[in-house]
DNA sequence: CGTCATATTGACTTTAGTCAATAGAAGTGG
DNA sequence: CCACTTCTATTGACTAAAGTCAATATGACG
């Protein structure tokens, strides 16, 4: 872990806030009371827990660059990833109200994370409850895609969860502007996506070749290309409403 | 559906009082303040949905009575079940947040709903920062117990699935003091077991045989018997912090 | 008593898992 | 730049968990 203190928090919060607003608008305060809210802000390694199991944390974890997970290990050390957390977003709002941490979160590639104290979060709830909607909202929100993903994991196929994510990917990267040339940073490796979907790395392998024969997905070392959006979509049955996003695919 | 406004506000938020107090205590106010809250309440029938996907509600469900659960419905019709709620839940307080409902709620039994228009949940935000964060606590268990299931449907044979679900419904409804002799009522059906898992019908039943088989449930009509809560929990890998709950098993 | 939903059983199929080997890529230190 | 290690991706052969289809039983209820 790195530490980094010195940064503007403005930028910290631009992602976040971007998101929020789709809620409702974030005024200057409230934006003023988010930078200042950022105690510190870290930097982890790909596969470095910041967060453990257990874990009563003092302060929740906002992503500022780079891809982070949400994972749970059982006892017989297999993993099962809850969440993929991508800039702007808020790892664990929730926990705030955990007395303990039902799962750790862990940098899936190099990132930068700003910490909000606990207390910071109490005085919102406090003084600011339009911030407090907003990031109630926000909690809603990733609670829709949990339940996305348990569709995927209970009715869907490999095959379709696999473009389902994809498709998810897209849209939320783009909704921070992280997507161009319909083009993202997907830093998950095959056995990490099959930790997401209950999957074996073998036939997440052989999932993702029939994708890029079919030409719906091209991939590059750690960055992925949608030539054709709209066809992956039909193909994963793919519904962005849950994401909250007006976007079109 | 049927209405009933007749009854006193007191019962109806017994159960969700007592819940929300193994967070934070519940003074008088905020204690009166729920219970002035519920405009209106309403029974419906197994089956009968009262908030469909897609709807935008303009209110938030309090299971009284019976049994309810979140569904999504695929295209193609296949139904998947997102959570399973008891009395004393509120099964959709981030609907409040949401625009559109990406889920339906649905009474698995015959059972008695109170409904909280979204105004006074705004209201509570806006005056009643301790109970906005009770609120939130039971937010962040219900996600809880949805990143458990979420880990069954990824992780978790159908043998153990079942086993786990048995624990925390025993747990859950113990909390509520709705399980006598380790008996309690269980009105789903196999069908609606398979769909909360996405099995199906056939490997329900096999696998429920498996659990009677070896003595770690026995069912009669829609009401469950776990004769070794211990024996099961070990069966299932049950470890059961993330319910929030400092009962014993 | 008949109807409808639910539960059970058997035979066969499919999806995905396991094991094991090989090939590529990325990163490190000399 | 190269040899070396290590992680990641790919392939093949075989297995197992769970699905599908179809028939039958059981139970609740009007």
């Amino acid at each position: 872990m790195t530490l980094n203190k010195t940064l503007p928090g403005r930028t910290m919060i631009k992602r976040l806030v971007r998101k929020l607003e789709r809620f409702e608008p974030v005024p200057p305060n409230e934006r003023a009371f988010l930078k200042a809210a950022i105690a510190r802000v870290a930097e982890y390694d790909p596969g470095e827990y910041f967060v453990n199991e257990g874990d009563s944390p003092a302060e929740s974890c906002l992503v500022v660059e780079g891809f982070a997970a949400r994972i749970k290990t059982l006892p017989n050390g297999v993993r099962q990833i809850m969440a993929i957390h991508i800039p702007g977003d808020f790892c664990d709002l929730h926990s705030f109200a955990l007395k303990r941490m039902d799962h750790g979160i862990a940098a899936l590639s190099r990132c930068k994370i700003a910490k909000v104290p606990h207390a910071k979060l109490t005085e919102i709830t406090e003084r600011l409850p339009r911030l407090t909607r907003a990031l109630w909202w926000d909690l809603a929100i990733d609670a829709a895609i949990l339940r996305e993903w348990m569709v995927g994991a209970g009715r869907r196929s490999a095959y379709h969860q696999i473009a389902h994510l994809l498709c998810e990917m897209l849209l939320r990267l783009r909704s921070v502007g992280l997507v161009e040339d319909n083009t993202y940073a997907f830093p998950l490796t095959q056995a990490e996506l099959g930790d997401a979907f209950g999957l074996s790395t073998v036939h997440v392998n052989r999932t993702l070749q029939a994708l890029r024969r079919e030409h719906l997905l091209i991939s590059k070392g750690r960055a992925v290309t949608i030539p054709n959006a709209k066809a992956l979509a039909t193909a994963a049955g793919f519904d962005p409403t849950y994401l909250g996003l007006s976007d079109v695919l």
